[in-house]
RNA sequence: CGGGAUGUGGCGCAGCUUGGUAGCGCAUCUGUUUUGGGAACAGAGGGUCGCAGGUUCAAAUCCUGUCAUCCCGACCA
């Protein structure tokens, strides 16, 4: 049956809701798909279901080609899977949680990994079972502390989860790798551009995963891409290693007076002012910076590491808590406190330095300050720096790498710039932000461990199984959709993922243009295509035409001042043509038309994964084709 | 959690500086005319001005507190 404007709940209108920034949020509310319930917390209206419908059958279908099965799992979930696997305490206050009536902690959950490992554990035992994948699309409730841009940022949302369950390492990569393509078929269909970008396993710890960024200036992610098509989130940048310089005829390190030179700035001013460079100016560059920082791992425990690297640079404590080189799951790192100075007084602010030789060196483990000294992998063995003497008023010139100092280790942890190289040699950085759409990771071991998972393998051993986790955010997605597909002041959806496949409208007050638009939408309907028809009295054309492309159904046929002729205007909202079509003809028509983008977008799909860069997470041993069935 | 702003019919706003008992546009209802680009006219209904105290003869307006919401940032799918 036709949906009829005439009693279709919505209510479109002409001002912006207020606060409303981003397209998608202006546009979904004044065409009535969706309304605000509280911040964050959207309420669905029959057109915005309409869509998220057909989001939902894309996503089902490419779940099912892939493998895997559908459940369900309720939103609102006791407290003691969480507590098991540390997110209850992890989470904090990003989590809804309640009370039942016997005083029982419950939350409305964030994400499901662990109701998922414990069904898994209740029904499977052997290793026969596997692999698994299962997934579910449910909403998902998190207290953001700011929620925003509508649909994109919600405490409420719809999310497609999937998990997949396997006995080895080998297992995990082959499930990753045909969720990957499932992911590139997606949103091919779902008609959105979007990124596969290298991303860091952050707080949930595991190993390899990937991003899918839809590029756009209202993301709120930012990620560094190359021309020659590297992408990766900036925490998952990784440096060029230079080679290591010869040193053998490096002069020997010296120290010298450059009072008041507490900044970087300042240091380089005092350098080329009194000890000028015969070759070139020094710059920001030639100086070793050496960062206080306090991390807090997941334990508790506080410790002060520093961190070394070219002045030009700053410290970004996002990479330098993703990297890992830290320490293992959620570290925190932060500035250290002035407090933290007094406790080792050894570190001079503004002139620290790992000292003249390995021997007597101050950072470093195995240095006097007994601190862990990272440094940044481009300060290679064989560079020549000026640092901090550990002495007001101090530093040292020529100290070397490798020759007057060594280090604990290396850490991605200097911001990445504009301009940089990209690791895979395709050409200079660009910062770009994105929405984040879906994200899939190899969890590993860490909730089956948690929550003891474990099947026999084929030696009967008891062996625990190894997961992944793939999200898609599906009412975010209905948002990208909404920004990728609009013109000023109105929706335009891809045809394949309208509320209807045709909106009619009947154009005049007339009986005959009011019987003709009744018939052509029952003979469309009968030809499989949905209808909405405005049949709207005492309604102006204006304000139907008007509402039709606040809509934003593409393909919308005005049954109007034609008829005396027998004819109707056919119009396509995508590639604004019009034409004037008999009542015989407009049928096979729109019918053909309306066919013709369902098919292209299944098309689409076959194309983003011939044409998908290889993963861009870390190496999967197994070849991801033969998943795409 | 920091910074900024705002709370007045269903929606969007004015009124507040200088206190005097609430107004405009849209929407809604009735009638007449109108119908290919958000119709016109006439009439009507609907608000204890976020909440709580205080000042005052009198508070939407001034003072104090409080709650909520939005935007920027931090954080996060």
């Amino acid at each position: 049956m036709a949906l009829r404007m005439s009693s279709l709940f919505v209510r479109t209108q002409k001002e912006d809701p207020v606060g409303a920034e981003v397209a998608s949020h202006r546009l979904l509310h004044r065409a009535g798909y969706i309304r605000r319930s509280a911040p964050g917390i959207y309420t669905w209206l029959p057109l915005g279901l309409k869509v998220l419908a057909k989001i939902e059958a894309i996503v089902r279908d490419e779940m099912a080609r892939a493998g895997s099965q559908e459940v369900h799992f309720p939103s609102l979930l006791p407290a003691d899977p969480y507590r098991a696997s540390g997110r209850w305490e992890a989470y904090g206050s990003d989590i809804f949680t309640l009370k039942d009536r016997k005083d029982n902690d419950y939350l409305l959950a964030p994400t499901h990994e662990e109701v998922f490992t414990l069904l898994v554990k209740d029904l499977y035992s052997s290793y026969k079972d596997l692999p698994l994948s299962i997934y579910q699309i449910q909403t998902k409730y998190r207290d953001e502390a700011r929620p925003r841009a509508g649909l994109l940022r919600g405490r409420e949302f719809i999310m497609k989860d999937a998990y997949s369950f396997d006995i080895d390492d080998v297992g995990l990569d082959a499930s990753y790798a045909a969720m990957r393509v499932a992911y590139l078929r997606a949103f091919a269909r779902l008609g959105l551009p979007c990124l596969p970008i290298k991303a860091t396993p952050g707080a949930m710890g595991g190993s390899g995963t990937e991003e899918f960024i839809y590029p756009s200036e209202v993301g709120e992610d930012t990620f560094v891409r190359s021309p020659g098509g590297y992408a990766a989130n900036v925490e998952a940048v990784t440096s060029i290693v230079p080679e290591p310089i010869d040193y053998s005829d490096a002069p020997a390190a010296h120290v010298e007076d450059t009072p008041d030179t507490p900044t970087i700035e300042t240091l380089v001013a005092a350098a080329n002012a009194n000890h000028p460079r015969p070759d070139r100016a020094w710059t920001a560059a030639d100086t070793l910076k050496n960062v206080v920082c306090a991390v807090t791992h997941p334990g508790g425990t506080r410790e002060i590491v520093i961190i070394g690297l070219p002045g030009d640079r700053e410290v970004d404590l996002d990479r330098a808590a993703g990297t890992g080189a830290l320490g293992i799951g959620e570290v925190e790192v932060e500035p250290a406190t002035e407090a933290d100075l007094k406790a080792h007084p050894e570190l001079v602010k503004g002139y620290i330095g790992p000292g003249m030789s390995p021997e007597t060196q101050v950072l470093g483990r195995d240095g006097t300050s007994g601190l862990r000294f990272l440094l940044d992998p481009r300060i290679v063995d064989g560079t020549r720096w000026i640092t901090g003497a550990n002495e007001p008023g101090k530093h040292v010139f020529d100290l070397v790498a490798g020759r007057d100092f060594v280090a604990d280790g290396t850490i991605e942890a200097a911001q990445v710039m504009v301009g940089d190289p990209a690791p895979d040699g395709s050409g200079p950085l660009e910062l770009a932000r994105g929405v984040e759409i879906g994200q899939i990771f190899k969890l590993g071991r860490r909730y089956a461990e948690a929550l003891d998972l474990k099947v026999l393998d084929q030696n009967g051993k008891a062996t625990t199984v190894t997961m992944g986790s793939y999200g898609i955010g599906v009412t975010r997605i209905m948002a990208c959709i909404a920004e990728e597909y609009h013109d000023g002041d109105s929706l335009v959806w891809p045809q394949h993922l309208a509320p209807a496949d045709v909106h009619i409208i009947a154009a005049g007050k007339g009986a005959d243009i009011a019987e003709a638009a009744e018939a052509l939408s029952a003979d469309l309907e009968a030809a499989g295509v949905s209808v909405l028809l405005d049949d709207r009295v005492k309604v102006s054309p204006g304000f139907k035409f008007a509402d039709a492309e606040l809509i934003g159904i593409p393909t919308v046929i005005v049954v109007g001042r034609g008829l005396a002729e027998g004819t109707v205007e056919l119009r396509n909202r995508l590639s604004g043509d019009k034409q004037e079509l008999s009542l015989a003809e407009v049928i096979p028509t729109t019918v053909d038309r309306v066919r013709a983008a369902y098919a292209a977008a299944e098309a689409a799909a076959d194309a983003a994964v011939a044409s998908a860069p290889a993963s861009a997470g870390a190496p999967a041993t197994a070849d991801p084709a033969p998943a795409a069935v």
